[in-house]
DNA sequence: CTGTTAGCGCGTTCAG
DNA sequence: CTGAACGCGCTAACAG
């Protein structure tokens, strides 16, 4: 690879003259300019990223690191949403996966200091409250959890907002009777989706039946598996099944949907489905399609990136941010047939 | 960040000394180097991934380049395979998607360039031929694609092999009326898992209703859509309807779960399904959860890495080199009822 | 408008 | 076993 000095060579100028075209800095004679930058093209010459920064002090690289990927792919928005805003800052990105291992998150914020990046971006996958933060050396942004001794900035989806929205969606369409399978009961995200559907529910005169309030899962938290399914066929056997169930996931409404083909129930006309996250995969493929809240994952993402390059522009409060949760009316949910 | 010089003053040795310890470079005295080393952990030293770039004029990083991440989330289990591989290695990943966009893919090529990635992967979304290569000035290795004018290193689903399987899999559980909703005719893994079930229908002296093959999208390969649900609906409405379907991916697995549902047709006693790619969303939520054919991705980008760093000992042929697809055994397929 | 000089933080060379 | 000096490719600061 063809270096500066080899430019100015060719061109027969000094070096600080084609750092200066290559820069866009100052005012070139137009002559010079294009002599330059026809030597440029012909020696296909790209600026080393090391040296600039070795001189600038300043690498344009941030870090992303996950906690788990798993099964649910939710840092694939993530990961758009900060490379669109991290393209018009002409600033790039270095990607680690600790898979919850102390070890490896160790190596990566090692990894991520040697590279000198400029701000980090923690995302775990689940809403939660964090025990350590981790230290890059650099401005944080966490995604999607918080710290108690942790001031600065952090984004979280409004898991209130979306769920208000759910359940007054569901209430609109003449639901009364309401079911839940939600994800583990530890997490935020479940306890503020249930408090605001409480709270849609005490808007009109009404309350959830503790009996129509299960959890979709088994087992501990880090290696939870799915039973959504037994759940809902366990609640739709009841002899006061639920109009409409809300799931914590889309996951679980997959699942509700199965049991309601078991028991021989259609979706919307049986049964009304309203799920959580709007992982196309499953709510645009599903027939009838999901009607589901959707995750600011990629929102998020941006807003992080913003934050971390151009703070003065985002200043970010000291409580968690919440960025909103939109209803993605599809076809799951229709007006309920029996009162 | 404190920086060599730092070290080598606060410990009292040279700057050589130091950086010996560092890289734990030839023999240094036992107290010396702890004492160099207490001063290192003291300062949270790291050294300088760009200084020491320039030097050894080797990047350590690889680039990663996809073409659509779009509604699968294929590229996840690439890069988690090439994470693994790469971290043995102590080597670091710089990622980009293109979103089939040429302005975009020419910056990200230029962006790798400037970085000195030693070795680049491009990803496509299907299994297909590529029209120009992208070049990154280092070493290329394809993933899912191929190029007629590129003679380096490719890998590809051995979807061959994969729909042999499914299909010798079916024809063992007694079924010898089979049903294919596929993906776009135009690819490759289309063509290429048609041929394995005809080979292995074959081998039973059985042989493929023309009707019973149908495709499971509409629209333009860039912009195609779902349209598996209407087809199985088809399918199943049919007085020879198949007692199995092999479908093209799990989406139209799962779109054929619902046309089932909606038919009253039970999965797998009345009618067999058989996924493709096994994505763990989807063929893992389901109830019956899906026996499919898993897409070695995590293993590709495990071999692409491979091939890249070391590649004395992945000697890759001319010739796309196909990674074995594996047979998932769930709970969707059972013996067929009738006959 | 253009050129000169001096490092950025390391690893390498060669000399102790 | 250890140290001094040099240069990787680039930009900042200051001339001209």
């Amino acid at each position: 690879m063809s270096t500066l000095k080899d430019i100015a060579r060719e061109a027969g100028v000094s070096i600080k003259t084609a750092s200066r075209v290559i820069n866009g800095e100052a005012p070139i004679r137009p002559e010079t300019r294009s002599r330059v930058q026809a030597v440029i093209d012909r020696l296909g010459y790209e600026p080393s990223h090391a040296a600039r920064m070795m001189r600038t002090r300043r690498s344009g690289v941030v870090g992303f690191m996950t906690d788990v990927v798993a099964s649910t792919p939710y840092s694939v928005d993530m990961v758009r949403g900060m490379q669109d805003e991290l393209r018009a800052f002409g600033k790039t990105m270095l990607i680690a996966n600790t898979e919850r291992d102390a070890q490896r998150e160790r190596e990566f914020l090692r990894m991520f200091r040697q590279h000198r990046v400029e701000g980090m971006v923690f995302a775990s996958m689940f809403h939660r409250r964090l025990h350590t933060v981790p230290e890059a050396g650099a401005p944080l942004v966490l995604l999607n959890c918080y710290a108690d001794d942790w001031q600065g900035a952090s984004l979280v989806p409004d898991d209130h907002g979306g769920g208000y929205a759910a359940a007054r969606y569901l209430l609109d369409q003449g639901h009364r009777h309401l079911g839940v399978i939600s994800l583990n009961p530890v997490l935020p995200a479940t306890q503020l989706r249930l408090a605001a559907l409480r709270t849609a529910l005490a808007e009109r005169g009404l309350s959830l039946s503790p009996d129509l309030v299960q959890c979709g899962f088994v087992g501990p938290l880090e290696a939870e598996q799915l039973s959504a399914f037994e759940a809902a066929m366990e609640m739709l056997r009841r002899p006061d099944r639920p109009s409409a169930i809300l799931c914590g996931n889309d996951q679980i409404a997959l699942q509700v949907y199965c049991a309601a083909q078991d028991r021989g129930l259609q979706v919307p006309g049986d049964l009304s489905v309203m799920g959580f996250d709007d992982l196309k995969l499953i709510s645009e493929t599903l027939r009838p399609a999901l009607t589901t809240v959707a995750l600011p994952y990629a929102e998020m993402g941006r807003l992080a990136v913003r934050a971390l390059v151009d703070p003065s522009q985002a200043p970010m409060s000291t409580v968690p941010q919440r960025v909103p949760c939109l209803l993605r009316v599809r076809d799951s949910v229709a007006p309920p047939t029996r009162p």
